[in-house]
DNA sequence: GCGACAAATCTTGCATACAAGACGAGTAAG
DNA sequence: CTTACTCGTCTTGTATGCAAGATTTGTCGC
């Protein structure tokens, strides 16, 4: 759930290590996984390793570039707009087949949303990140329903690595306030008014999204070297060097 | 999509030509892979088989039973109703996102009515069972999103094997009408109606199911021989040897 | 200075080899 | 006749080795 280590996770644990660190934006769109480099950083063989990386590319978490390489995926816009499309059907329908919410739910709900509001207090952007995708596959637990919640956690791990490609600026605090507003319909007992909620709340983080930015191919490099994001001025100055 | 030999499927076609073959009822739940069998069959090495296999055990279509060897997944009861579950959350989600059926939508749909009327009236129930796991596939294709045309068409897959271990008789008829209703109500445009159509037919195939029935251990030596089915009876003298 | 070419290096793709464990047949003891 | 045990065979689990291709770096010619 938290901080993972390489070496207590268990034997298949390669992949939910992996997962679990794009689901806490720890690994950026695009990121190259080498096999080798999982192989020493796992203590296990090349096999493995790869193995764990045709799970993850059935489940659409990786990609593979013949003879080039493993590739976190990095979502196309159209790629971006179908995964939102099939979170609002699963999702709404999701709410809409519940018919009640038990105590206890109630309880995980309302913490999740304290943990929320502590997380924005706090300013842990990567906190923050974290639990805006768990609340999804928190409602879904709730329901109850084993593959429903796989299938939205991977569908969470894709958003994310969306929104680290298009997000401009992440307004939390609405994001927030569109949990807190499905979970006050869901505790009245209006489902379907939930899921109203929430297939206007991912609308929102959609809208949110410049869909237009091309992904930057110097995104790491640039990061490492505490250059500031690109704008339209530095992606077109860039090809030529910079004269005093 | 029909026949296709092991020869003609591409690189990794494996996965595909196995999920193919359980979609159109050639392949039975507890069905044993053998890696070397299958390397054999596929002229690859036993390495390209567990990729493959590796990728199917992350569909949920296959499971591997450690130093066994891996099977065609059983779906127990439980995990049975979790499957309809989640497919009428996506299907009905589904419907009621859409608000048009477009001309070619309804061609496509009507001629696939005309398939089952057809399989119907020659009997043959493998390609029944085909078409109609394909009938709601078709209708994700229509929505346009590949991510839940794929979603759907693995749990389509689970599916199939779920109605081999405990369809008790299989209502063909019952099932066509069902569809029949549907585009009906798609046709009208009426896609919430559409929706509680979706969710009302899946708990009729639901309830079609005997849930409680016992997966056989016998069933493959059983039709083997050409014996009668599995009966209450049956199975309990079957322990001890018949005398004369 | 600049572009093209070539070799070196690193990557995955795939097959094979060996080890560990499960299953079944056969056997011996009771 | 039954039961327990052991050995042989077959299965997957894992590592390693080699080949093919892509990228990059270094060099040469202009």
């Amino acid at each position: 759930m938290q901080d993972l280590s390489p070496q207590q996770t268990a034997q298949n644990g390669i992949d939910e290590a992996i997962v679990s660190s794009i689901l806490s934006a720890r690994i950026r769109p695009g990121t190259r996984l080498s096999e080798n480099q999982l192989a020493t950083l796992f203590d296990v063989s090349r096999t493995r390793v790869r193995e764990a990386m045709m799970r993850l590319e059935a489940r659409g978490i990786v990609n593979v570039s013949p003879r080039r390489g493993w590739f976190v995926v990095e979502p196309s816009a159209d790629e971006a707009m179908t995964v939102y499309d099939a979170r609002r059907v699963i999702e709404a329908g999701l709410l809409r087949t519940m018919d009640r919410l038990t105590e206890t739910g109630r309880t995980i709900l309302n913490a999740h949303l304290a943990e929320e509001k502590a997380a924005i207090a706090a300013g842990d952007r990567q906190r923050l990140t974290c639990l805006m995708g768990d609340f999804h596959i928190r409602i879904a637990e709730l329901a109850g329903n084993a593959i429903l919640v796989d299938i939205l956690r991977d569908l969470t791990a894709r958003t994310i690595l969306i929104s680290m490609l298009y997000q401009s600026d992440f307004h939390a605090m609405q994001s927030h306030l569109g949990h807190c507003h499905i979970v006050a319909a869901m505790e009245l007992g209006d489902f379907p008014k939930a899921a109203a909620l929430a297939v206007e709340h991912l609308d929102e983080v959609e809208t949110g999204l410049d869909l237009t930015r091309r992904p930057d191919p110097l995104a790491d490099l640039r990061r490492s070297l505490s250059l500031p994001p690109q704008t339209a001025a530095s992606s077109s100055q860039a090809s030529r060097k910079a004269k005093p």
